[in-house]
DNA sequence: GTCTATACGTCGATAGAC
DNA sequence: GTCTATCGACGTATAGAC
């Protein structure tokens, strides 16, 4: 839910120009989408948007901030299902999500940049996005663990908080693997992990 | 082992200014273990190197092979305990393998650095590398997992190659949560992974 | 308030002098 | 074999047109 009232705020910006940047944003995704994360500098996406590479830092501030933007906006949009219902498996959840991303071209791309700018220091907006990230996620899937684990679905002898750091990471590296040599089967990889975490059929 | 007849070979080139080459690689990785990953241009490794910026151009071609040549050399040096004895587990190896690696500061940020290199195309050679690494990772470990399988110290029921991919996984993920925050716990979401992946104790 | 024009410093890469 | 000189492109910052 996160929250009824929010309209479509720039995030932490004081509303500079709401619909316009909306609008930018909408297209630069759509770049993104189109070519991979490649060729990605600001004043290509601004050619390809249609305005200067200044209206793009007027708006975002900064590239890096651009790119949390179209992120952020972009892995929110598809399916909403963020908070999905506490039915499916850690693994299973990371797996859906990371295949809408795929369907995405540019999006596991950009993925990957976002973390490794959010990693190298020097760019602090990145890295409190990602980390932020990763947090909220963690909690998330620890808590849909200890969900299972009560229920009897999940191995109860597993520390729910390691078990969700584990699928994440799983499933982020098995991208990186995948998008370098497609015979690396994420879905099957992480069905394995799923069947690992959960109870013995005895 | 890797063939005994390597006596400090450039990787690719034909051999051009070989020992000066290895001199100047000593020197980058001094560099590059001091510093993060961070403040990592061509120019300003070059004077800290105590050259001019093309002189490594000369002798690396690119700033992506030089990355990769920092990394393939340190990574081959600590421990040489490529090919460790078949008595660890799979996730145990990955563990210590990154441990090494955590040990010297720059060394997470310049692995993650070119796994995003390889991965947003138009680094042909960082991709190579990059590929041709996770390849005979997997291949090692999953010949591990055969073998420990066949000893019964490993779940007879996963398959091989997608338990190695699913192990490397991890570890890469981890570490990048790690680094972001260093509450996550790398070394013991390994081990939990080790033990989903051992047969059970009945 | 939006956006363009422009300039600054630095980047990776290359050509040619020495 | 190494450096100087230079290139085009980069991200960023600012001044001012509308």
């Amino acid at each position: 839910m996160t929250l009824p009232e929010q309209p479509a705020r720039p995030r932490g910006s004081y509303a500079k120009g709401v619909a316009r940047r909306q609008e930018i944003l909408d297209r630069a995704i759509e770049v993104f989408a189109q070519r991979g994360g490649t060729r990605t500098s600001l004043r290509a996406i601004a050619q390809e948007v249609g305005v200067t590479h200044a209206a793009l830092t007027h708006y975002f501030g900064s590239l890096e901030e651009l790119l949390v933007a179209v992120y952020d906006e972009s892995s929110r949009r598809p399916g909403d299902n963020e908070y999905t219902p506490g039915e499916v498996t850690p693994a299973e959840m990371m797996r859906r999500s990371a295949e809408e991303n795929r369907a995405i071209p540019g999006m596991v791309q950009l993925y990957s940049t976002l973390n490794a700018t959010a990693i190298d220091g020097n760019h602090p907006a990145a890295q409190a996005y990602v980390t932020e990230r990763f947090a909220d996620l963690r909690a998330r899937l620890a808590a849909q663990v200890r969900e299972q684990q009560a229920s009897g679905t999940l191995r109860a002898d597993v520390d729910a908080d390691l078990a969700a750091a584990l699928v994440i990471a799983a499933s982020d590296g098995l991208q990186i693997q995948w998008l370098l040599d497609p015979e690396v089967d994420h879905a099957a990889a992480l069905r394995l992990l799923d069947r690992l975490l959960s109870t013995p059929e005895s």
